[in-house]
DNA sequence: AATAAATACGACCGGTCGGTCTTATTTCCG
DNA sequence: CGGAAATAAGACCGACCGGTCGTATTTATT
């Protein structure tokens, strides 16, 4: 019996700070979030929050992977219970727009908002940004890979470019979702991959029918 | 002899001021902008600048129009110097991927990093960049459209998906020319839409034969 | 030459920021 | 039960924020 109760009890209260810190910053950036803010949010008082982090930074690192978790738990996890080859890719596709599209997060995607307003400004926050999405850059292209191994994608593809390209479509819907007609958008993005695997892949049976 | 010297030099000022003023705002956000900060880098005092815009919004929206007549004259201007059709297409998303990858603002692209940032944040400014986007995403529709029309594209062509496919190359290629590889991306970025051109347009002569 | 407007300045305001410090309360372990 | 550790609170700090004010300088008009 190692279980601390005060540390369970810690634990817990991070990750509902946590889970706050990441809705809270795609409002307002995660540089823009304030810890009094933030406390206030919470019914806590600034120093509560000192306590478990020592500083922004710490709390910003943390909230970045919190979200990460986040984002394993609703997007890739689904993903991986659809079978090996282009129906998970769509299957992941499809997870990311239903998470935008279901506004789980106020600002719509924490890594999108957070990555722009990163890219110019050197620091632990911003590497550790990069380095999620180098993995998830890797996670996507190693599930187009399995793809073309299993003989459902043509054997010659350029898998990252189409690991950019699916990417793209998803990144550009977190964008105009919230600034132009979210349907429009949504109809795009998932249209968008819909064509292109159904252009690439032999067995059209892999892939749901769909609109046109 | 209408022209007085005094508004003359009052909007050269101007329009200096709100160059440095786009370039920063990709730096650290067109919120996190500040007028001290601002004035410091012109040489300039921050009351210096409130006697050219009253409010700190003021100069956010005249930021977001000087952002907007320099993507005009660098990016739309040139494509239009190209013949309409899929290479006029082809020469706006070249325009953009140079104007990323020269360099020009330090965090990339002001409209990527704007629209992200004020997704979640109601306000004159984010109306005047939605705008901004709706008035993009149109000029571009137009474009695609006219190459329909002109016989390079398939009569039956879903000309927003198409307008929507070409802007999520662009906006991705901002993003991880910051963060990731910047050559690869924009490798990507420009083969994605070729590829796509070329499998669309029945005159593989319009298009400049590039890498497979 | 005199005047009015535009432009720019330094000093200053109240408020919020990230962060520190001291103190009090809760919670589990020996 | 006693004590250490974790958790939380509030007062406070210097720095910077957006914004105002009174004033000085430049410049075109009359």
């Amino acid at each position: 019996m190692t279980s601390d109760g005060r540390v369970a009890r810690g634990d817990r209260t991070r990750t509902a700070v946590l889970d706050t810190a990441v809705a809270l910053a795609t409002e307002v950036g995660l540089d823009g979030l304030s810890l009094a803010q933030l406390a206030d949010r919470l019914g806590v008082s600034k120093s509560g929050l000192f306590a478990h982090w020592r500083s922004k930074e710490a709390l910003q690192l943390a909230t970045v992977d919190r979200a990460v978790t986040q984002w394993e738990e609703r997007i890739a996890a689904p993903a991986l219970r659809a079978p090996r080859g282009v129906r998970r890719l769509h299957a992941l596709h499809e997870a990311r727009i239903e998470f935008y599209a279901a506004r789980v997060l106020p600002g719509g995607c924490f890594f999108a908002n957070t990555e722009f307003e990163y890219n110019a400004r050197p620091g632990p926050v911003r590497d550790r940004l990069a380095e999620a999405f180098g993995r998830w850059t890797t996670f996507l292209e190693r599930l187009v890979r399995e793809a073309v191994e299993l003989g459902e994608l043509p054997a010659d593809l350029d898998v990252p470019l189409l690991a950019y390209e699916i990417d793209a479509l998803g990144i550009s819907a977190a964008m105009r979702s919230r600034m132009l007609d979210p349907d429009a958008t949504y109809r795009h993005a998932r249209l968008g991959l819909l064509n292109r695997l159904r252009a690439l892949c032999p067995d059209p049976t892999l892939l749901p029918e769909g609109p046109s």
